[in-house]
DNA sequence: AAACGAAATTCACATAGGTTATTGCATCGA
DNA sequence: TCGATGCAATAACCTATGTGAATTTCGTTT
């Protein structure tokens, strides 16, 4: 089995086994943490990047009053932070969503091997790119489109991030997000969430239920969303070949 | 005159006069644009990438429909793409906002230098790490902030990237946008920027006349925004001595 | 100074989404 | 079996922001 991260970076940059050891060695040890944890508050010393290997976590600000934001949600495969770089302080906190295992890893020896590594490099190199590509679109989605186009979107660029680790199919992929999680995910309000999947729900477009979203029609979705994923730049990478 | 971009990474790293000059020599040659200029549009190969010298330009998307969101604003000395990588096309346009001066830098160029000089690439991953972290805040605003908390807060943050530049001081600072402008930067429509922006006139918070924004009440304005520069992560420079 | 066009301002009205509260339904531990 | 508890669903009402016009101001050109 291969692991998320490099399962991930396959898709940026051509890896060879020997690169995919590397990755996977950097990515030890293992930690863990339980569903509803932070693993890095505003204000903290991070020390180190994390890459998610299993569970659900995610970026997020809080303002004085108690409104939430979630900025980022991170899948298995995920690194939270650009992988060069580490703030002396948190500007916003990591937490968890689900229980999760995550590796800490530190942005000296990251660096190393991506200085060592041109292709481990070039995957680095793509990863940020997306992350930064699915920063804009959420400016979008935030910016300019309607509630339930907002979602729509979401749920799109979800079953791509999680088909491209393997935790997704054409039909659906699970969701550990409750509802008031998803509004502080989509800068909307719990019930307004609900208003809004009961409408995806009416329209035939979605099914959710005990945590396990089923895509009813692939193709409405998108064209609702108007999601269009050459912002995955899944064209970055040279043919692998022999 | 130290260039804007060698002033701005200066906050993010001890770089010496050789180090401006290697820089400055990469930005060559000048190109300029008209205002309302695209420099680059959706789907366009970049082949290099761009750096803002002088005036304003943006990054935007536009929708089918003719709904257009502008995801970032860049200033003298704002490098328009993370500089280690380049996609194939285009995932959004690059447009002038005033006439610009601009060079065009190769990454691969880019990330020699980097590479071979740990100062340089230090400030450019510094330079990264805001860029970042003003994408996190704009999510925060975009989905958490009224429109007056939204603009208070746009505004202190462009003052004080204006002033790592020197285009600012603590009065104000000169803003070529027109408000159907200000209004796709922010997520809002330009009648209610032009509602907002009267409010904050009229709480004495700031002016804005022929395009010079003074700011009446630095403090309430910080206040209303609830303003906190640490993402800028000024702290991040070793002291720079002898 | 007249004339023009772009931008700012204002108005009346519409609506997407927020707020607060209630209800129902699982699940779970005692 | 019985409350707790957490979450989804829904309802009634509210408000921040959007929409689609005028109308006015202002900078520029003639």
């Amino acid at each position: 089995m291969t692991s998320p991260f490099v399962q991930k970076l396959r898709h940026g940059a051509c890896l060879t086994e020997e690169d995919a050891l590397l990755l996977d060695q950097l990515a030890r040890p293992v930690h863990v943490a339980q569903a509803h944890h932070d693993i890095l508050m505003e204000g903290d010393p991070p020390h180190t990047l994390t890459l998610i290997l299993e569970g659900w976590a995610c970026r997020y600000k809080q303002l004085d009053d108690g409104r939430r934001q979630i900025i980022a949600l991170f899948l298995p495969g995920d690194l939270c932070e650009p992988y060069g770089i580490l703030p002396h302080f948190m500007d916003h906190s990591l937490g968890a969503i689900t229980a999760i295992r995550y590796a800490r890893i530190r942005p000296d020896e990251m660096r190393a091997l991506a200085r060592a590594n041109a292709r481990i490099e070039e995957a680095l190199w793509w990863d940020m790119l997306l992350q930064s590509a699915m920063q804009h679109e959420q400016t979008v989605s935030f910016g300019r489109r309607l509630a339930a186009e907002r979602l729509a979107h979401f749920i799109c660029e979800l079953r791509l991030r999680l088909a491209l680790v393997g935790l997704a199919d054409e039909t659906g992929f699970e969701l550990p997000l409750i509802q008031s999680q998803l509004a502080d995910a989509m800068g909307l309000t719990a019930v307004h969430i609900n208003r809004t999947l009961m409408e995806l729900r009416a329209a035939g477009l979605i099914e959710l239920q005990r945590k396990q979203l089923t895509i009813r029609d692939p193709e409405a979705l998108r064209n609702l969303a108007v999601f269009d994923p050459v912002y995955f730049h899944l064209d970055q990478r040279k043919d692998c070949n022999g």
